[in-house]
Formats: C-alpha cells, sequence, structure tokens
DNA sequence: ATGGCTTATTGTATAAGA
C-alpha cells in the first residue's frame, strides 16, 4: 500500500517558474541509519527528485513526517530487512505504480511516479551475489522484465528517467580493477548486454553524456579503506529517454555523502534538466 | 592476503551486500 505525505510547496521554489530540475540516486543502506544524512542532503541540495534504494524497512516505518517537515512529499515500497525504495519529491508525485507488472517478485525493487512530466522510475537492481549463485539468473531474469516493462513505459512517457542501483559497471572505466573483478557480478558480460539492451531502448547513460574519464565511480566497498584509495564502482546511475537527452545539463556524482560519519557504501548521482 | 565492514535479525552467530 503506497503512503504519501500532503503536498507542502516550497515557498522559495514555485514550481511553474524553476528553470532546471534536479533528479538525483542513492542507495542509502538503511534509512533508519542514514536519515539524518538524507535530510541534510535534501536540505542543502534541494533536489526535485531523489530516487532511495535500500530502505530496509517496512512502510509502517518510513519517516513520512520528518521529509514533509522538511517540505518533500514521498511514495515507498518497502519490506523488512531488505530491498526497498522510495521517490522524494516537493511537488506532487502522481501515478504511483509499484513492482514490476510482469515478474512475480517478493521483493521490493521499483517504484515509479509522474513528476512535473516526466516518469521516474526508481530501481534497485539485484545484485546476484556470484555468477554460480542462483541469485545471478534470478538477477538476469529480472532485468529482462525491466526491460520488458520499461519498453512499455517509454510508449506512454516521452521524458523518461529511470535511475536506481543498477548493481552493474557498464564497462571496464567504470571498475577500479577490470582484472581482479574478472569472472564477478557487476561485471559480467552477459549484465553488462543487458545494460546494453536498456540503451538500445533509445536511453542515454547521463554521466557518460558529460563525463568520459575512468575511475568515476558510485559506490566504494566499506572494507580495505576502499573509499580512500578509490578501490570503486560506477554502478549508481540515470538513463535518460530521448525527450530528455537534449534537456541534460550535468550529471555529476557527490562524493560529499560518503565522507561522512558512518556513511552509505554509496553515494549520490545528480542530474540536472534544463526544465523545458 | 578474496579478508578486512556494515546492516539487520525476535540475534548472541548468520546472512547479505557489492
Amino acid at each position: 500500500m503506497v503512503m504519501r505525505a500532503p503536498f507542502k510547496r516550497q515557498r522559495n521554489q514555485p514550481t511553474l517558474w524553476r528553470i532546471s530540475l534536479k533528479l538525483a540516486t542513492w542507495n542509502v543502506n538503511s534509512l533508519t541509519v542514514r536519515l539524518p544524512h538524507v535530510l541534510d542532503w535534501l536540505t542543502a541540495n534541494q533536489p526535485d527528485v531523489l530516487c532511495l534504494q535500500e530502505t530496509k524497512q517496512e512502510d509502517s516505518k518510513f519517516p513520512y513526517a520528518a521529509l514533509q517537515e522538511a517540505g518533500f512529499n514521498a511514495v515507498h515500497n518497502g519490506q523488512k530487512t531488505y530491498n526497498g525504495v522510495a521517490i522524494i519529491s516537493p511537488h506532487p508525485l502522481q501515478d504511483v505504480h509499484l513492482d514490476l507488472p510482469n515478474f512475480v517478485d517478493a521483493q521490493k525493487r521499483i517504484i515509479a511516479a509522474t513528476v512535473l512530466g516526466v516518469r521516474v522510475i526508481c530501481a534497485y537492481v539485484v545484485n546476484g551475489q556470484a555468477l554460480d549463485s542462483e541469485k545471478y539468473p534470478y538477477k538476469l531474469q529480472w532485468l529482462e522484465a525491466l526491460h520488458a516493462w520499461v519498453t512499455d513505459e517509454l510508449t506512454q512517457h516521452e521524458k523518461l528517467a529511470l535511475l536506481g542501483d543498477y548493481n552493474i559497471a557498464p564497462d571496464d572505466r567504470d571498475c577500479h580493477d577490470p582484472v581482479a573483478w574478472e569472472g564477478q557480478v557487476l561485471v559480467s558480460p552477459a549484465e553488462r548486454a543487458a545494460f546494453e539492451r536498456l540503451l538500445a531502448l533509445g536511453l542515454h547513460d547521463s554521466y557518460r553524456l558529460f563525463h568520459e574519464e575512468a575511475g568515476q565511480f558510485s559506490w566504494w566497498d566499506y572494507r580495505m579503506a576502499a573509499f580512500r584509495r578509490n578501490m570503486g564502482m560506477r554502478i549508481d546511475h540515470i538513463l535518460v529517454s530521448e525527450a530528455l537527452k537534449p534537456l541534460c545539463l550535468d550529471c555529476v556524482i557527490d562524493k560529499a555523502p560518503r565522507k561522512l560519519e558512518r556513511p552509505s557504501d554509496h553515494t549520490p548521482v545528480v542530474l540536472t534538466l534544463a526544465n523545458a
């Protein structure tokens, strides 16, 4: 069941007069633990959309009141302990949809809503664990179902953004050590082919519209001082439809939250769109 | 050197993440 906090207009952010839109995605690895970071980040950055993954809480625990107090509406598709996705916005969240409609799945990994005319899909893609795990074929099948559903969504929404934790590093530039990672999840050919099939729908990796260099990551392992040594992966992405591509102004990885005390192992990715 | 950490669980060790 979707719960919705009442819409509250931000006095300093009149919807009709904004000249740009800021869309972000962040795997928070437990919203219970990370809520202070999320509230601070929302206040400092004032995004138009923030997609969260791994809230790891049931809908009854979701902090609607704290978000409303900060000026944000939210919709959540959660479960206990694992997974859980949310969309947060100062604007109305319309036509909310939960879960892949074409895939029987007990895991809460999808939530979608329309915000200011943009179809926003928030996805937490299966990790897969290892190539010989039964979770790996589940990952590939889940990605097939996502592809089919996004295909259908694109026929109904010209302006579409697919944001989330893809658990896929699209190419070797997105992995700190491709040799060490060979044969593991996040970089396997089948996963990368699934990512390419999403691009073949006319979606674009918005980060790569602006940045071609290697070594730009959105996730770093908690172990081995991986963040300090920049041993990471770029696995959190914002894909945009053809209609949104010409509106893209910049996409950045905001490493500031990863430097805080008790951080998520992921950090936000932020896309700025011209509000045409 | 394949671990090292972090989170959640009706826990006190295990599972999962990436």
